[in-house]
DNA sequence: ATATAAAGTAATGTTAACCTTACTTTAATT
DNA sequence: AATTAAAGTAAGGTTAACATTACTTTATAT
């Protein structure tokens, strides 16, 4: 999913395991979700929004995001749905 | 975590099942997070904040919750810090 | 009392979000 | 050119968030 970590990491002068030694998670989580590689838990998600002083939804943009939900997967593998 | 879901779904006049097939995921699972069986993950509880036309953090009360990252137990368990 | 809707719960299986370790690449500095 | 910090990436392992199916409990209404 989008997300302006990136930018706001930077904005405050942090490198990815500085940040994630504030909010208690690896350098590689970091990475990982600031680059896409995966969608964050929802209180890695909450404490990096709060190390920005931000809602979730100002750092996750979710509307500018398409979610491949393991959900629909799931549903299409199992009933033929496109 | 601590949530609103209940609340705000029985405002709408939602059933848990009605609420699962509104945002695309299974009864059970509403239960569970509703319950406080486990935590969402950051897609359904921003399609649960969308359904009720709140933002997470509204509905999902970080605050007022205790979390048991497995971050955390996996760091103490590793490097025995406290 | 019985039927039905809603909620709760449990078992089993899959998957992705983490973890750790470790190696490579990029960029900046001297 | 060489060093170093930061970022990127990969492999292997653990775990919890789902899905599905199915059974039980708790209303509510007839």
């Amino acid at each position: 999913m989008k997300n302006r970590i990136k930018e706001l990491r930077e904005q405050k002068g942090l490198t990815q395991e500085q940040l994630g030694k504030l909010i208690g998670t690896s350098r590689q989580a970091i990475n990982a979700i600031e680059t896409e590689k995966f969608e964050p838990s929802i209180w890695i998600a909450y404490d990096i929004a709060q190390a920005f002083g931000c809602a979730i939804e100002e750092v996750f943009l979710f509307e500018e995001s398409t979610k491949k939900s393991r959900a629909e997967i799931s549903r299409r593998d199992h009933n033929g749905n496109s």
